[in-house]
DNA sequence: AACGATATGAAAAAAAACTCCAAAACTGAA
DNA sequence: TTCAGTTTTGGAGTTTTTTTTCATATCGTT
C-alpha cells in the first residue's frame, strides 16, 4: 500500500508517451542509480529533457522530482529484502517466484478504498456483465462464477458482439466490469464507452494503468504488470487479475454477510451432484 | 543498523557545538518533518544558519543535504515498515500469503515426470477435450485457450452434457482433460470413465490425489489443497489449478519449439484489434 | 589585553528544480 | 493528400535550493 511505486510505475509504463517511457524505463532498469543523479543528469541519461522528467514526476503523483526521489529511497530502503530470494532452477519454479512477486505487487497496487467502492457497487446494481475477451475471458467468467455463488446473478460475456448488444441495453442500475489486461483491446473499450454512455457504471481490470480502457471507466482497478511481458508474465498477470475478483467478492460478503449465508446454501445445492 | 543514523545522531549531538547541536535536536525532534523542509527552512527552524546545516550534515558523514535527507528517508522507511509488520493484515494480505503457500506446495506437489508425459500426449493428440464445471470450467477454459495460442486446438466444454456426448465419440487418438478441485464431482467422474472406455487419454487436475476422479484417470495431476477449505481457499486451489496449467504449455513448447512461433503468430492476429 | 584557534552566519556563487512557451510530431477529418 | 487541431516535447528562462566563501564573533590561554 504505501510500497506501491516500482510495482505501479511498471503497469503505467506501457502505455505512456514515448519521452515519458523512457524515463520511466531508466528509472526501473537502475533506481538505486537514480537517487544519485539531478534532474538534469536522469534527463540526460534517458534521453529525454528535464521538463520530461518533471512531467513524468507529477503524472505518477509527486509534487517534483525532490519528492519523486525521496518516495523511491523510501521504497528501496524496504526493498532489499524482495531482491535476494528465488534460486529458478526449474520453468516450473521460475514461474511460481515471478507469480509469487506479482500476486505481492498486485496486493500493493489494490486501492482499499476502490474496492469497497466498486463491491458496494455491484451489491446494489440490478445487474452485473462482466466482459472479458480471449485470456481476459477467463477472468470474466471467473467473477461471474463468484459472483453467482454468493447469490448475486451476474452473467459473464465471452463475445465482443453479443458483449456490445448487451451494453447497448445497459441502464442506470447496469454494472458493467471490462477486463482486458493490456487495456487497449479495442472491443474492451468501445464495451466500456457504450455502457458509460448508456448510464451504467463501469469497472475496469487491467494490468496497465495508463491505456485507453482505464480512461473511459469510472473505477479502475490496476493488477501487477509483471516484469517479463512476454510468455512468462501471462500467468502472473493472469492471477494478479484473479486476485482482484477474489478480493471483490471478499469485500462483498463483508459489506453483506449475509451472502455467506447464500455461499453454503449454493453448496448444499450441488452436493448432490458429488459423491 | 535499524537505526544507525538516529542513534548515532544522538550519540553525537551531546557533545556538538552548540549551533550544531541545535540542527541535531530539530531533526531528532521532528525527523519526518525534516524530509519537508529545505535546508534554509531547517536552519530557521533551528536558529542557526544554512552552512551550519551544511556543517552538520559533513560531520554526520554525508557529502550534503541532500544526500542526508536520502538517508533519513530510508530510515524512517523501515520504521514505517517495522510497524506495518506488527499491525493486523487485511483480507488482501492474507489471500495473498495462502496463495503463496498453495503455489509453493503445488510447484513441490507437480511430478516433473507426469507434466513430460502429459504434454507428450497432448501435442500428439489428435482431439484435446478439455472438462471443467463450476469454478473448474474457468481453469478449462484457460488451457484451451493456452492450447489454441500455441497452435494446438483444443476446446473446454463447461456444459456437463455436451461434455458426456463428446467423451462417447471419443477415439484412441482423442485426449480429454477432466478437472475438478475436490476430485467428486460426478459428472466428472463419468466424463473421465467414459471417455476411457473409448480408449481416449485422460488426464485429470484436482485437489484432491485420493479421490473417484483420480482413480479414473490415466494420468493424475496434482494441485495443493489449501487448509482453509471454505471461501477462503478457494482462491489458492484455484491458481495452483492454473500453475499446473501453465506448467503443461510451458512443457509443451519446450518440447516442441516451433510452438513458440506459432505464439508470435498468433500475436499478430490480434494485434489490429488493439489501439 | 593579545593571540590563535575555532565557531558562526551573511552573502555570493553554483547547482538544481521548476515553469513557460513555441516548435515538432501526431491525429483525424476533408 | 492537405490541413486544422491537439498532444508531446525540449529549450530557455525563472525561481528555489544547495553549497561555498569569507568576514566576524567567540572562547580559552597566556
Amino acid at each position: 500500500m504505501t510500497h506501491a511505486l516500482i510495482a505501479s510505475l511498471r503497469a503505467a509504463a506501457g502505455d505512456m508517451t514515448p519521452a515519458l517511457a523512457r524515463v520511466a524505463e531508466t528509472v526501473l532498469a537502475q533506481p538505486d542509480a537514480t537517487l544519485r543523479q539531478s534532474i538534469t543528469e536522469l534527463a540526460e541519461v534517458s534521453g529525454s529533457s528535464e521538463a520530461s522528467v518533471m512531467r513524468f514526476c507529477r503524472d505518477q503523483g509527486f509534487s517534483g522530482f525532490q519528492d519523486f526521489k525521496l518516495a523511491l529511497a523510501k521504497e528501496l530502503a524496504t526493498d532489499e529484502r524482495a531482491r535476494d530470494i528465488g534460486s529458478p532452477s526449474d520453468d516450473i519454479q521460475r514461474l511460481v517466484e515471478t507469480a509469487i512477486i506479482s500476486l505481492r505487487e498486485t496486493e500493493q497496487l489494490i486501492v482499499r478504498k476502490d474496492v469497497a467502492t466498486a463491491s458496494r457497487k455491484l451489491l446494489d446494481a440490478s445487474v452485473v456483465e462482466c466482459f472479458g475477451i480471449a485470456a481476459s475471458a477467463v477472468t470474466a467468467q471467473y467473477l461471474a462464477y463468484k459472483m453467482t455463488r454468493i447469490g448475486k446473478f451476474s452473467r459473464a460475456l465471452g463475445d465482443a458482439h453479443l458483449a456490445v448488444m448487451a451494453a447497448g441495453t445497459a441502464q442506470s442500475g447496469t454494472v458493467q466490469v471490462v477486463i482486458s489486461s493490456s487495456g487497449s483491446t479495442i472491443d474492451a473499450v468501445r464495451v466500456a464507452d457504450l455502457a458509460r454512455s448508456k448510464g451504467a457504471f463501469v469497472i475496469g481490470i487491467s494490468n496497465r494503468s495508463k491505456s485507453p480502457l482505464i480512461a473511459a471507466c469510472d473505477l479502475a482497478l490496476i493488477a501487477s504488470w509483471p516484469e517479463t511481458p512476454l510468455t512468462g508474465g501471462a500467468f502472473p498477470s493472469k492471477i494478479s487479475q484473479l486476485l482482484i475478483v477474489d478480493a471483490l467478492v471478499a469485500e462483498m460478503t463483508r459489506q453483506d454477510p449475509k451472502r455467506l449465508v447464500e455461499l453454503s446454501r449454493t453448496a448444499e445445492v450441488v452436493s448432490d451432484r458429488s459423491f
